[in-house]
Formats: structure tokens, C-alpha cells, sequence
DNA sequence: AGGAGTGTTGTGGT
DNA sequence: CACCACAACACTCC
């Protein structure tokens, strides 16, 4: 569920829900109450990166899916609890499973940068390269994952990238020439339009070219694959494509 | 059956 | 204080 195009379509999929009255909200949510939200019209819903922002008037909650999270609309999981259920006066109902669920603050809701949002309309790919240049010695798959500066980019996103603009993962953000910056910062985002769009059709993952692959389709080498960077996450990548800027 | 993974946060140590 | 390593959380699939 977790990378931003996933929650792009969420938000479209929820349209419903907005300026409708909450009848009955439930879960096995700890970190709210729950009942604070019956009664309330739903006055907006947002996504930034991975977040979802639930506004009414008493409180702004915000769910982030992390690993696992799940959610259904109009229907619930066999033998499941959802964390939170909210059931809106037309009816419909969202689910939400495994995810985590926390009020914020006005201050903090009125504090997201959507301009940092790789789906968003407000996406500013300058003010990405900035932050970019601003952290020389950053290594390039840490910098995908960094959500202040390319909100909604999760791990398949990142490898995808750094694959397909023949970048090596342990790159450092400095030594990389000004267009395969403007590169990376560029498909960042056209490569989470082009998974949101697979992402529809359900072929997401077959037009996987590095993600959990161990051939590179482009030298038909083994890639290499390790934990890399201050994130320790997954890379993969062919280290005769990819090119080390140190 | 055990382990890994589309993710983040908190804690405790150096 | 900065940086780290690691645990915790929670679920499905191989």
C-alpha cells in the first residue's frame, strides 16, 4: 500500500467523504478517541506523501500506512478490526487496517509543504534540487527516501529511479553533474505518475526493471543488491549501468 | 516455519 | 548535541 501513488488513489476513491457528516467512527485505535470524530463534517481531505489528512473541525487526524496498512471502502476484511472506521451520513464507510492513526495539531497541518509532494500539483522540482544541493555528501538512495524533499518516494520508487537514470545508489547528491540532478529530481516524479498509472491496471509489478530483480534487462548481468545508506534499505542495481559519482 | 519487506518512530548508547 | 544501531509496531507472502 505504502509508496505515494497508493495514497493518490486513495484520496480520489474517498472524494465522497468529503463535507460529509461522520455517524459513527470505531477501531481499535489507541491513540485517538474515536468518538471525538461522530458528529463532525469532514471538511477536507489531503494526502502528502504517505499521509492521509482526515480535517474536521474538533481534529485533524493523520494516517500513515507504513508497512502493512490496508484500508476498504464500503466494505470490511473477514475476521478483521479495523484500527479506525469511519462511516460518513451518505453511507459510505472507509476502513482503515494496520495503519497508524494520530491527531495533529493545526499548527503542524497548516505546516505541510505540499510543493515537497512528488503527486502533488504543488510539486516544485526546483525547490527539490535546492534542498538537493544544500546536502552535498547525502547519498542518492537515501535522498530519494528523504520525505522533506521527495515526499511520497518510497523503496521500489527509489531503485526504479536510480535505474533508470543509470545512477548508482552510493552516488553522493554533490558530485552528481547539474542535468542527472535535474535527472533524478525529474523522474522522481514522472516515475510515481507512471506507477500510479500501472499501479490501475494492477501490472505494477511487471514493469519492474530493478525492484526485487536479479538481472539487469539492460547488460543482463547479476545485479548487485544490499542494504545501502543511512536508510539501510534494499537496492538494487547493476553496477556496470549505474554510475558511481563520488 | 521462518524470514523478509512498498515504513517510521522512539530509545539508548557512543 | 549529533550520530548510530536497534527495537518496536503489524501483516502477508514465499
Amino acid at each position: 500500500m505504502p509508496e505515494g501513488p497508493s495514497l493518490y488513489i486513495l484520496k480520489e476513491l474517498v472524494k465522497d467523504f468529503t463535507g460529509q457528516q461522520i455517524v459513527r467512527a470505531d477501531g481499535n485505535v489507541r491513540a485517538i478517541d474515536p468518538a471525538r470524530l461522530v458528529g463532525q463534517q469532514i471538511e477536507a481531505i489531503h494526502t502528502w506523501g504517505k499521509h492521509l489528512l482526515i480535517e474536521t473541525p474538533a481534529m485533524v487526524v493523520r494516517v500513515h500506512f507504513l508497512l502493512f496498512g490496508t484500508y476498504r471502502i464500503d466494505e470490511g476484511r473477514e475476521g478483521k478490526t479495523p484500527r479506525l472506521s469511519i462511516e460518513a451520513a451518505n453511507g459510505h464507510v472507509l476502513n482503515l487496517y494496520a495503519c497508524q492513526v494520530r491527531e495533529i495539531d493545526r499548527a503542524t497541518y497548516a505546516a505541510y509543504d505540499f510543493s515537497a509532494d512528488v503527486m502533488s500539483d504543488a510539486w516544485d522540482p526546483k525547490k527539490a534540487r535546492k534542498k538537493l544541493r544544500a546536502q552535498p555528501d547525502m547519498l542518492a538512495c537515501d535522498a530519494l527516501l528523504d520525505q522533506d524533499i521527495f515526499s511520497g518516494v518510497g523503496n521500489i520508487i527509489k531503485n526504479e529511479v536510480l535505474f533508470r537514470i543509470r545512477v548508482h545508489p552510493l552516488s553522493t547528491v554533490g558530485a552528481l553533474p547539474a542535468p542527472k540532478l535535474r535527472l533524478l529530481v525529474d523522474e522522481a516524479r514522472q516515475y510515481s505518475f507512471d506507477f500510479l498509472e500501472w499501479k490501475r491496471q494492477y501490472v505494477l509489478k511487471q514493469h519492474w526493471l530493478a525492484h526485487a530483480k536479479r538481472i539487469c534487462p539492460r547488460c543482463q548481468i547479476p545485479f548487485l543488491k544490499a542494504k545501502l545508506g543511512r536508510t539501510n534499505r534494499r537496492s538494487f542495481y547493476c553496477e556496470r549501468c549505474q554510475k558511481r559519482y563520488t
